[in-house]
DNA sequence: AAAGCGTGGAG
DNA sequence: TCTCCAAGCTT
């Protein structure tokens, strides 16, 4: 029967409001039931890993610690696929904390694109700016440190520690979770938010070795982006479906449904709309602009017509767009020049 | 501490 | 078409 070795007791931190000093009570029962058990576990997915895993630029040995920090936070409920040209793009204009902080917050928000959820552009920049005014210009090499930037939390924090600076830190990402909650714990799905019991689980599997603990945190979360997916995971597909808690379970389906973020209707969707309008807009753009408009919008209109369009097609309630734009002025994604809005200057 | 915050591809 | 969901953070 597999068991957890035992180890020297290890100060394991545990992110997001959960008591370190919680003294570390036995795994779940099927955490033991691991077959082979957990070296052999490490050993199967980080070869997997070597052999599969996606070439990335901010996986390259020659990337920059802020090259990245940019991709974490880029990647922060955003694909793959979607960050990869916005990255290339940030990294060629802004190579290193000091560039973006030289520059207007403004600038950082209109070259995010589409990439969605644009406070993290604004909060980049702040923690660009705080690692020059704070760090020397170089991106902190702790997970205490990393933490007190803007737009830092738990996972990115451990993950730029972890895959930056060669760290051993517990890593735990929705991908992560979903692995562990299938492979170990026998079910579909995590729980909808991060539990203490999910960070001790994580905990309890790192491989002691700073090096494997890094191979595996990368391994574990490409297992669950890949292969271990939320809908019709490919288990034919997965080097551990023979240790599987949730194959030999019999798949059992979730315990419960997430609900999905309503959009449509949605003050988000207008202020998504007003975004793209700001993006292209060289100039203030007036709040009469905003408002559905009949007749033809004048030359101020050039360039911004089709994202203008679009926000009118929303045909959303005077008072939305009115919420919309205040809750855009009190996160700092616009401001208001001469009567008009725009990004941050 | 639950809710708010974008976007577009896949099923 | 419509729902789900993707390397979360903040308040």
């Amino acid at each position: 029967m597999f068991r957890l070795r035992s180890r020297p007791p290890r100060r394991v931190r545990y992110s997001v409001g959960i008591d370190a000093t919680t003294k570390s009570p036995a795994l779940p029962a099927n955490a033991r039931s691991l077959g082979p058990g957990l070296d052999a576990l490490h050993r199967r997915i980080v070869g997997w890993f070597e052999e599969t895993a996606r070439d990335l630029p901010w996986r390259e040995p020659a990337c920059s610690p802020w090259g990245v920090l940019v991709s974490e936070i880029m990647l922060q409920q955003t694909p793959v696929v979607r960050v990869l040209p916005v990255w290339e793009e940030w990294l060629r204009r802004w190579p290193n904390p000091a560039a973006l902080a030289g520059e207007p917050a403004g600038e950082a928000v209109r070259c995010w694109g589409r990439l969605g959820y644009p406070r993290r552009a604004l909060r980049l920049h702040a923690a660009a700016v705080a690692i020059v005014d704070g760090h020397g210009g170089k991106v902190p090499d702790t997970y205490a440190e990393l933490l007190t930037l803007p737009g830092v939390g738990s996972y990115t924090a451990a993950a730029v520690a972890a895959f930056a600076y060669g760290r051993r830190e517990t890593v735990v990402d929705t991908n992560i979770r979903r692995v562990h909650a299938r492979l170990v714990s026998g079910v579909a799905l995590p729980a909808p938010s991060l539990t203490a019991s999910e960070m001790r689980l994580a905990a309890e599997l790192l491989p002691d070795d700073d090096g494997t603990s890094v191979r595996w945190n990368a391994a574990v979360m490409e297992l669950g982006a890949l292969v271990c997916t939320a809908r019709a995971p490919k288990c034919a597909a997965c080097p551990v479906r023979e240790q599987c808690a949730w194959l030999a379970a019999g798949e059992p389906p979730p315990s419960y449904t997430p609900k999905g973020q309503a959009w449509h209707g949605t003050d988000r969707q207008v202020r998504g709309a007003v975004m793209a309008v700001l993006r292209l807009a060289e100039t203030p753009v007036p709040p009469e602009m905003f408002v559905q408009e009949p007749a033809d919008l004048g030359f101020e209109a050039e360039g911004i017509g089709a994202p203008l369009s679009a926000l009118h097609r929303l045909n959303s309630a005077p008072e939305q767009l009115e919420r919309a734009l205040a809750g855009l002025l009190s996160d700092g994604l616009a401001e208001l020049h001469h009567g008009g809005y725009r990004l941050p200057a």
